[in-house]
DNA sequence: TGGGGGATTGAATTCGAATACATTCAGGCC
DNA sequence: GGCCTGAATGTATTCGAATTCAATCCCCCA
């Protein structure tokens, strides 16, 4: 490793070159501070042609501030909706934070991308994975915020931002029953995802709460193929039993995994769709609102959650009192061609 | 803007309690220093009690490394392929840089996320978005180095890992031509997306040297409503005009728009693919995979690309003298149902 | 037993900007 | 004219870890 000098201008090269004193120079460079304007504009002059830019590492030693946001983020939650990292990372730039990203690449590592985080010294992190409690205690002893982001924690003060998956499932859940299905299956989220719980744990409630008998329910992990390959568990109809005992909705933990099941059903069990079967998944990604699919889906405001949630970043990194540390945003229903959503004459 | 005091442990406290000399603690952290097992042990010991974590930024202050990488990335190219920014954030994680994003809207605005990058004093900067010639003596004035991904640069010794898009594009023609078909349709990107221009390019060349005449071309976004839009446009047979002017095959600069193509062809205007009309893409992006597209593509070895960007990057951040400063990996031809690439039986 | 030499250690300095505090200066007012 | 006020400036210190260099220490051998 090379001993790399640099010959980057110091704000006292610029102080001599300007003939002010190296405090001139650094009040500057800050929007409010006791400087006459003819000071500053040397300043700035003599900067611009030294090529000089204040170091953002020095002064955060002193300021105590990096204007760096963590960003902890699943692969997973990353290729299936990058919206989410988009939006984000606009929200956060918007209170002036740069987003530092620490892909996981399972919701286990969240602890250990939060002391990588915290070891970095930002001024908070955003988490799109689970965190321990434990985690959330390090992050508090170090006065570094951090936002929840779609993830639940047992912590009753914890700053949290989530689309209200639960009530929208429930809500998919009665639309189903109320249509007239009762054979449903389900097809999971990897067992350590709690947004799947919460999903699937909601929906399989109200079903239960509606009378309908056990549900079928397959493990998958989130992915295309996982879903492709549960709808030809769930969907095959063994030699001597009639398509009577096929379930005749497939909900699915994500839209990925809906889009398997759909794929699977049509092309690979030649089973129309919705007709023969209806799917359901949640998200509303990109792909499942192309004419290929009409994918019936719920769909997360983003947008809107992401706004929000760098809002009270900001907020908890300023110490600024927020007024409501837990935010819940209704999920929308989309209903496109792949259910059956309103009672129909039965499948001949 | 409360002032925030942190009371975590600095390393003197952690010297103190072991009882050593600041000076040992730091050592205790570096894989390498003079240094007995017993102290690093007991400063270990007392580090992890205290809860110490060295401080990132006293440390970048005196080493002048931060071990960030600014990566810079257009939302488009985010959206339509996140893979490429997983697999550029593990390889550039593995080198032991953490990823630091500054998403750009336009690729106009790589310079600009260029000077924030500088200040933000990341160790260097992958970009996947256009930098001007100026752009990159500032980073060079800096000694930050840039390695450019699937982004071209006029200067000579510039860093530079790509796909050879125009090698590509210009077999895809070939392949086409020697199927048979003589009547070319173009959906570019935007007007300043340089990728989109290698791509188009080289296709158009080629299709020029086997002597295909002139050729419709339609200006895209890169999104998929725009391959919709100009399929509208492009694959309508206007009353009074047979079929036979129809373009038979449709060539787009990127997968999301070819998605665009297909189903407006298919659904819109109800053409089959790719007996009435072959459509082929580049990227192969996953939903192009699956059996409602099956596209016919090419893919870039985004791994492969993002691995060598990683190492290219820390060498040149280490000073260690690069072998190969420009580095173009081969595209893959990718022959799904989307498009006949062999010579048959003309349509009825 | 004394000394050489390699291995550890500690005190002091350094990185670059922000800021507390002291100082200077100009203007206004009595 | 003297004094007060406020703005502007400069000086000196601070942040926290890495590193230089001098000082020990310990082991081993002559």
């Amino acid at each position: 490793m090379a001993r790399r000098k640099l010959n980057a201008p110091t704000s006292y090269d610029v102080a001599r070159h300007a003939g002010v004193s190296q405090a001139v120079v650094s009040r500057a460079f800050q929007p409010v501070a006791p400087i006459s304007a003819e000071a500053r504009a040397r300043v700035l002059a003599s900067s611009s042609l030294l090529g000089y830019l204040p170091n953002a590492v020095a002064r955060s030693l002193i300021t105590k501030r990096t204007g760096l946001a963590g960003v902890l983020l699943t692969e997973a939650t990353l290729r299936d909706t990058p919206d989410l990292l988009i939006v984000l990372a606009q929200a956060l730039l918007a209170q002036g934070f740069q987003p530092l990203l620490f892909p996981c690449t399972s919701e286990g590592e969240g602890g250990a991308a939060l002391d990588k985080a915290l070891a970095f010294g930002v001024d908070g992190v955003v988490s799109c994975v689970s965190l321990a409690f434990s985690d959330l205690a390090k992050a508090r002893l170090r006065q570094r915020p951090v936002v929840l982001f779609n993830r639940h924690s047992a912590e009753p003060d914890a700053l949290q931002v989530a689309c209200d998956h639960a009530s929208a499932a429930a809500l998919l859940a009665g639309r189903l029953y109320a249509a007239g299905h009762r054979r449903f299956a389900v097809v999971t989220g990897p067992a350590d995802a709690p947004v799947s719980a919460l999903r699937v744990g909601s929906f399989l409630a109200r079903l239960a709460q509606l009378g309908v008998g056990p549900i079928q329910t397959y493990e998958g992990d989130y992915h295309y193929e996982s879903g492709h390959a549960a709808a030809m568990q769930l969907l095959v109809t063994p030699a001597g039993q009639t398509a009577a005992q096929r379930p005749e909705v497939v909900f699915c933990a994500n839209d990925a995994m809906a889009l398997g099941v759909l794929d699977a059903a049509r092309f690979a069990l030649m089973l129309r769709v919705p007709r023969d079967v209806s799917v359901v998944g949640f998200d509303d990604i990109p792909s499942g609102q192309r004419p290929a699919y009409l994918l019936t889906t719920v769909r997360q405001p983003f947008k809107e959650m992401a706004v929000t949630a760098a809002q009270l970043f900001r907020d908890a990194v300023d110490d600024t009192p927020v007024a409501q540390p837990r935010v819940l945003a209704p999920g929308t229903l989309i209903e496109r061609g792949s259910a059956q959503l309103f009672p129909d004459s039965p499948s001949p």
